[in-house]
DNA sequence: GCGTAGCGAAACTTTAGCGTATCGAAAACG
DNA sequence: CGTTTTCGATACGCTAAAGTTTCGCTACGC
C-alpha cells in the first residue's frame, strides 16, 4: 500500500497527536476528582476547559467518560510503599508515612473516594481501581505483619484483617478529623506515633 | 388587623399544611441519600416522586435543596450511644458497636459522606453536621479514655487523639474493606475483637 | 356553605451537558 | 510546496433535569 515500512513503524501520516494536549487533559481529569467532582458531576466540557483544549480533542482519544476516567487514574498509581526491611517497625512507618501523604494528596484522595461511593453505579470500574491500587497495598501490608509474627516482633495470635484496618484506617481518620482543620498542620511523626502506640497498646502494664 | 389574637396562634386561615407529606419528603430525602446520591445529584423531582408528593409541596416549604437537606439530618439525629459505665473495656465496645452499627446502616452511613465529601462546596452545611453530629461523640469518646487513665485501666501516657482515631478508625475502615462484599457477613463480635486486640497491642509480650 | 390556602399533577421555560460537525490554522511528511 | 491529520474554537440539535407556574380539587375555619 505505502512506501513505509508497516511491519515496524507504520507512522501515520498528518500532524501527530499533541502529547502535551493528552497530559492537560488528564491533569484536568484528576484535578477536577481530586476537587471533589462526582464521576456522575465530571463534565467533558469542564474537563476541556480546564485542560485549555477543544471536546474534538478528548473525543478523538477516548470514546467516553469511563475510558478516559481509567486512563487518568492509572496515570497516578503512585509506587508501592519502600521499606528498608531492617524491622517490622521501621517498615510499618514507613508504609504508614505514604499513607499519610496520599491521605492529604486531594488527587489521591479521589481514587478512595471514588472507590467507595461509586461502587454501585459503575461496579466494573470501581473494580478495576481496586484490583489494580488497593489488592496491592494489601497484600504488602498483610505480608509485612505476617513477617512480624515470623520474627517474633508481632504476636503470633493476631487478627491480621483487623490490624491492617486498625494501621490504615487510624491514619485515614485521624487526618479526616485533626488534619482537616490545617492538612500541614498535622504532625510530622505521626505514623511513628501511631505505629509505637499501636504496637505497646492501649492499656497499661 | 384580625380578630384573631396575633401575639398567640394567629392561625393562618385555610387549609393546613399537612404533616404527613412533610414527613414523607424527609424520608424520601433521607433515603435517597442513604444510597449514596451525592449532595448535587440529589433532584427534587426525585425527592417529589420518591415521597408520593407535588414538587410545589417541597418548595413551599424549602426555598432550596440546603435547607431541606439540613432539617432531614436533624432529624436523623441517632441517639449517643449509651454505655453501662462498668469497665472503661465494656464501654468502649458498646461505643463502637454503636459505630459499627453506623457504619452499616445506609441513612447514617451520607451523614458522613457528606461531611467528608462535601466539606468545601458546603462548609456551613458541613459545620452544622459536625458541631450536631460528630462533636459529641468526640468528646463522649474523649471523656471515656480520660476516665480510663484516672482509673489505671489505659495508660497514663496515652495519646488521646491518635486513640480515637483507631478506635473508631478501625472500624469503619473494616467495615468498608472487608464488609464491603456482604455487610451482613461482618462477625458479630467485631467490636470487641477490635477492644482488646488494641487494648493488648499488636507487639508479642 | 364560603373563602382561603394547601394538595398533586402536569405544562412551561431555562439551563447544562453530550456528541457531532465544521472551520481556519498548524504541524509533520514526502 | 502539497497532502494529510490534528489542533482549538464554535455552533448545532438533542436530552435530562431544574425550578416555576397553572389548574382542578380538597380540607379546614369562620
Amino acid at each position: 500500500m505505502t512506501t513505509t515500512d508497516e511491519t515496524q513503524a507504520a507512522r501515520p501520516a498528518g500532524r501527530p497527536r499533541s502529547a502535551r494536549a493528552e497530559k492537560a487533559i488528564i491533569d484536568a481529569t484528576l484535578d477536577l476528582m481530586g476537587e471533589g467532582i462526582s464521576l456522575a458531576e465530571l463534565s467533558i466540557e469542564a474537563i476541556a476547559a480546564r485542560a485549555g483544549v477543544g471536546k474534538t480533542t478528548i473525543y478523538r482519544r477516548w470514546s467516553n467518560k469511563e475510558d478516559l476516567v481509567v486512563d487518568a487514574l492509572a496515570k497516578l498509581k503512585s509506587p508501592l510503599p519502600e521499606m528498608g526491611g531492617r524491622s517490622v517497625r521501621e517498615d510499618l512507618i514507613a508504609y504508614l508515612e505514604v499513607v499519610r501523604r496520599d491521605a492529604c494528596d486531594a488527587r489521591s484522595r479521589c481514587v478512595l473516594n471514588i472507590a467507595m461511593n461509586d461502587a454501585e453505579r459503575h461496579p466494573r470500574l470501581v473494580e478495576r481501581i481496586r484490583q489494580a491500587t488497593i489488592e496491592p497495598r494489601r497484600a504488602v501490608m498483610s505480608a509485612l505483619l505476617q513477617r512480624g509474627i515470623a520474627t517474633g516482633e508481632i504476636r503470633a495470635d493476631l487478627d491480621v484483617p483487623v490490624a491492617m484496618a486498625t494501621l490504615v484506617g487510624t491514619v485515614m481518620w485521624y487526618v479526616r478529623s485533626v488534619g482537616l482543620d490545617g492538612v500541614d498542620g498535622l504532625p510530622h511523626d505521626i505514623a511513628e506515633r501511631i505505629v509505637d502506640q499501636l504496637l505497646a497498646g492501649l492499656a497499661s502494664r
